[in-house]
DNA sequence: CTTGATTCCGAAAGCGCTTTCGGAATAGCG
DNA sequence: CGCTATTCCGAAAGCGCTTTCGGAATCAAG
């Protein structure tokens, strides 16, 4: 099964090269009958044109990079898959490549995405999790390289971004449990150099001040993205005078460990505190208790950013691609309404002072 | 920030395009003095050959691809993520590129591969969760594409291939539930399509034969890969006449799924009832309870899969390229000894029939 | 100094494809 | 039937790089 090329095809048909080529491309200027001649054979040969060539001829790289973020190893890559599965199927309508690029360090972002550019190898890039100032952003524009973020930074008024409301969720997220009765709320954030961490917290404090709650810094806690980190933050917020009675997490993975963290000190999450993430992992459901979370649409993300992004490359104004989905409330066991005499006791029980 | 090209670089420097092609190319019959004021004028322009140019004249791709799973979905992707990351440091070290490509159906992967091989895209593929009986594999080999397997088929002599030996573990999982004193040890596996799957079964199988158990065929049970699969599948083996004291998943994620189960019939997974995994997620340590699994070595994987699969376009007989890591049991909470009483008032209680 | 071996570089031929341009053949029109 | 439009295809020039080959310049040796 040796590739086949063009001459190959030519030859073999009495034809020129070009000929060939401008069949197969579908141009105009070829009869129906030579054209239709041509394919056939091109079928019976599965011949496929050598991309590298056609790239270099056309001048059109024909692949789109995923920057992959360089966090790894945390429980949150499950949508790495997703993403990029839709990505997939998105470029696949065109026939053209994904690329997974992933910068060794922080610091090498910049030269990865500059020789990504001066190399010619991709017409687009997506990039996820910016920071809150992401110099990636700033330098994408700088060459010239089609981009879209999935996510926003706190600028974000002019490049192309796909993004779910999380402000909104977790305002939303607030309204839920102070309807519940809740009125001391701790928050459990990601470190701030993310800018959803921001959007997050933004949200969690807009939803108190709504609701007429205090806004009480002592129940404000950072913790690293993982659920070791969410647990560290649970056990100080729980361990604290006045702990919460319920705590709205950045993420799922820092739920999960904050649903350890309340176990840990004899605190049955649902009843004696509510515990409520965000991203809506499928792992949720079968966490202890089952994790009520705001669970952002991922299915449909990886497609509608590869087509927004194609859109931009194709020529499209980057700032006509901008989409805002919001998350919805699953409710799954980790809330439950505040319940002032088993609280009591429990924190008794569980708060070490 | 245009993009520079080779011709101008020769040009600004007086030099042949060639002589500049091989000073950066480190050809001997450079003189260092060239060489070194070539490169110091590409590292001033930021120069970067363009990729398609270079891989057309060179005729190697400079490229590999990562064929991802189709089934989607499923929480068992987070090896995705990590297996990338891993192959993305073990190519970016000669500065290849990563291709995810996923067929858009089980049906069309041969043509997916077809074209990979026809358009000369990649030089090296790799290629996830064999099925027993792969025509993939058959199809890379004719195609003459060099891969490697991560897992492997029911016969695998004859290429290269990267696997946990889940044989092994699923014995010695029988052995320690047998120490434990468990005698009805039952078995939640993964459709036998998945050559893993029978693997699995064979460990298992092996393992009651080693400790001269009964082979109860009853005790075993087919579901599909994710969580709701092994629930379904624990339930069935959880209502029947002699229910299993202890329960073998394929699949960390069945297992959570059995966990599930188990709960909702008020059995105490650890106590009443022991359930063990196979993957070593870390999403375990966060399950209810925490999920005894057998872990296989992750982290390790995705560079080693892809220095073996560089080796082998290298040059190297695929054959020189398998290997075998074991898994290791990583106790949590959710196996424990046979308890003969507690298991009869537990079969009461939770055994509808 | 001549000669043969080295060192170093320029020239040119591709790699496999696309695309423009021009011209031969055919068709349409008066 | 002659002339201008069309239709269709061949020829050729690249795309940006690699690599072979040969030759000019330099060197060492006799």
């Amino acid at each position: 099964m040796a590739r086949v090329s063009l001459k190959f095809l030519a030859s073999e048909l009495g034809l020129a090269e070009g000929t060939v080529s401008r069949a197969l491309n579908d141009y105009p200027d070829i009869s129906e009958a030579t054209r239709t001649r041509v394919k056939a054979l091109a079928d019976q040969y599965d011949y496929r044109a050598n991309h590298s060539a056609r790239r270099l001829a056309t001048g059109v790289a024909e692949a789109v990079a995923y920057l992959m973020p360089p966090n790894t190893g945390s429980i949150s890559e499950p949508f790495v898959a997703q993403l990029l599965t839709g990505l997939g199927q998105s470029l696949a309508t065109r026939g053209w490549d994904l690329l997974v690029v992933q910068s060794p360090s922080a610091e090498q972002e910049g030269d990865v995405i500059r020789r990504l550019a001066s190399s010619g190898k991709v017409s687009g890039v997506v990039l996820s999790r910016p920071y809150k100032e992401d110099a990636r952003i700033k330098l994408l524009q700088e060459v010239g390289l089609p981009f879209i973020v999935h996510g926003r930074a706190q600028n974000y008024a002019d490049y192309a971004w796909y993004d779910v409301d999380s402000e909104t969720a977790f305002m939303d997220a607030v309204d839920h449990l102070a309807m519940l009765g809740h009125r001391r709320i701790g928050f459990i954030g990601a470190p701030t150099y993310y800018n959803f961490a921001q959007t997050r917290l933004d949200g969690f404090r807009k939803g108190l001040l709504h609701n007429g709650l205090p806004a009480d810094e002592a129940l404000i806690e950072i913790g690293e993205i993982g659920d070791s980190g969410g647990e560290r933050a649970a056990s100080v917020l729980l361990s604290s005078a006045k702990p919460p009675t319920a705590i709205l997490c950045a993420t799922d993975t820092q739920a999960i460990g904050a649903l350890a963290a309340a176990r840990a000190r004899n605190l049955t999450p649902g009843q004696d505190i509510s515990i409520i993430g965000y991203d809506g992992l499928d792992i949720g459901r079968h966490t202890n208790p089952p994790l009520t979370t705001m669970a952002q649409p991922q299915a449909y993300s990886g497609r509608q950013i590869g087509d927004m992004l194609l859109a931009i490359i194709d020529g499209g104004s980057p700032t006509d691609f901008q989409e805002l989905r919001s998350a919805e409330l699953v409710r799954r066991l980790s809330d439950g309404p505040l319940r002032p005499t088993t609280l009591e006791t429990n924190i008794f029980h569980g708060g070490k002072k």
